[in-house]
DNA sequence: CAGAAAAATTTACGCGCGTTAAAAAACTGT
DNA sequence: ACAGTTTTTTAACGCGCGTAAATTTTTCTG
């Protein structure tokens, strides 16, 4: 920068002054400085930079699992309200692995980040550390709540999306059974199954479960062989199955159809399959797969600014908020 | 790390030099650091620590798109790789946009990476500056080429794979007709077209393109429009279909499902659909889909390496050196 | 125990910038 | 052309570290 502000015949406090503000110099220095960028295509380097500014406009993005397309695709929402509010998105995934996602988080403090969008890995997640990060970063939870972690938490309102889609179901035709994993790693997925059990129990039925065994991230996979087994020993409690995740769903179709059922509610069909979440390949399914939408937009623009509000310090000292959107029925052909 | 020496009992240079490699220093100066780590929990900033040092550990990566599982999973393997080495992988995406993708690389100087692996977006890349790049910093590129930039390709042969695939389709069933965007981003589509092409004439027989428009990297639904209306129209040149790759094919197998139209080679099957990559849905679609996989680890493995035996000197002043490895026929059963 | 070798310390500079305060220069209106 | 108001420059310090050379301390060898 010394040499550059020399070759654009400008004190180098004032090129500083530039990059950080490029209107708070008179106009005639800023022409000097932009023709020396064009001729020398300077800019400044963007950590030594953090490094000591008193405000950075770094926001960091940590998800757990960025194969996952759901993640991608809410990182990619996310990014894109980071940048066009003028800051700076540093993407982390954590591979599904807890001390990676504190890895990830105790890296962001290296770049001092302004704030923190952190979708938690759910119950694996050390919360205990996750709570220490928060205290000393301002960090806005999305998608998966951990108590007393960060200044907010944007997510799904899961009691009303599954209300809505056993609504559906069940207005449709039979009342669904609930196929889901034994022990789901994600806090999401117990408040479905609360959510299912309530929504029967207010019709006055019992609650049917599926539930698989299997452990990681590969849920399609897991989905499937659990289906397959299911459907071999003709264990399906119903003839209408709400999947706790598009995931689930995706390989649940699979298996289905590996053993030749039909699925969809037309005639000729044995089986009606839902999910939750539509996921970004959950139109591509086969059937197309009927499920309920979290609305991405909304949860991350809302996180992204909730977060910005609160490093702006427009709306400090206010007590942890809770914003959860509602799920959007998404009626395709498989139920 | 200036109170951090103070509070361990030793100089600074000296904690310097232990982080730089514990094994450098005494083992009782090391127990007495590691014992005021354990108290403090101090670590040093990455980002100001890799401003000094003439070698730094990072490895920058770059993809077109992280949304596209093909590319996460791709990631995800070079990521694993990197760490194994003792290297610090910085992972990037570039939103399928030739700017962020330049930003990406520009931003990485500024780490001072000791190298970068680079899967470009294609044709849409900025050739001339990613070249001007790979010029500053060592680069290897993988998936995608371009000519003359980096010190290396790693990628898929795809003259075999096609040909491995053309050669099972015509040994179990008709003869394929070519599934494609009719502008494709992707150099590896030409190549895929053009061996496709050879394969047919090898055989004597005329190539049978169904070509869709379409531009993006929304490419399920772009194949799921094309091969709704060529299925409606009945112009489809061939009862089997090899599309350009997974994705397209899992648009494909949508809208033939969503016709009414059987796939698989038993009887009663009216269409087969194969596809390319193995991508990490393809195992899930309705039927489950025939493709020839790419290696992900082998190319994971081979660019990282290669990168790395550059960035240790083991390797300078060759030639630029291309690898590409060979598909593998998945027979599923929709072809 | 002396002497040699190894390790640690001291001192100092550098990376690429932000930031501040005081001094100098460049503009504004008249 | 002048006082008054921006803007810029000068000078200096700081961020959180790496690194190098000279010096001192510790440890090892016999």
């Amino acid at each position: 920068m010394e040499d550059f502000a020399a070759a654009s015949g400008v004190s180098r406090p004032t090129v500083s002054k530039y990059f950080n503000d490029p209107n708070s110099v008179r106009k005639s220095t800023r022409a000097r400085i932009e023709a020396a960028i064009e001729r020398f295509g300077y800019r400044p380097n963007i950590y030594a930079l953090n490094q000591n500014r008193k405000l950075t406009k770094n926001i960091g993005i940590v998800v757990p699992y960025l194969a996952d397309p759901f993640f991608a695709e809410m990182a990619r929402h996310i990014e894109a309200v980071v940048i066009a509010a003028g800051y700076r998105p540093i993407l982390l995934g954590s591979h599904g692995d807890p001390a990676q996602e504190l890895e990830n988080l105790e890296s962001l403090r290296d770049i001092r980040p302004a704030g923190v969008l952190l979708a938690p890995m759910g119950r694996r997640s050390d919360a205990e550390r996750v709570r220490a990060f928060c205290a000393d970063v301002t960090t806005v939870l999305f998608d998966c709540d951990i108590a007393g972690a960060g200044e907010a938490f944007v997510g799904s309102d899961n009691d009303q999306s599954i209300g809505l889609i056993v609504d559906h179901l069940c207005r449709t035709g039979t009342a669904p059974a609930f196929f889901e994993m034994r022990e789901p790693a994600n806090p999401n997925a117990i408040k479905r199954r609360n959510a299912y059990a309530a929504a029967m129990s207010r019709r006055g039925l019992e609650p049917m479960f599926i539930q698989v065994e299997g452990s990681g991230w590969d849920f399609e996979e897991i989905a499937f062989r659990g289906a397959l087994r299911a459907i071999g020993r003709r264990a399906l409690p119903s003839d209408t199955v709400l999947c706790s995740n598009d995931r689930l769903a995706i390989g649940f179709l699979s298996a289905a159809y590996e053993r030749g059922w039909r699925v969809g509610r037309g005639p000729g069909c044995a089986l009606r399959v839902a999910g939750h979440d539509d996921h970004p390949f959950a139109r591509y399914t086969c059937p197309r797969l009927t499920t309920v939408a979290q609305d991405y937009a909304a949860i991350a623009r809302r996180s992204a600014e909730t977060l910005l509000d609160l490093i702006r310090g427009d709306s400090r000292a206010t007590a942890r908020e809770t914003t959860l959107f509602r799920g959007r029925l998404v009626e395709r052909a498989s139920a």
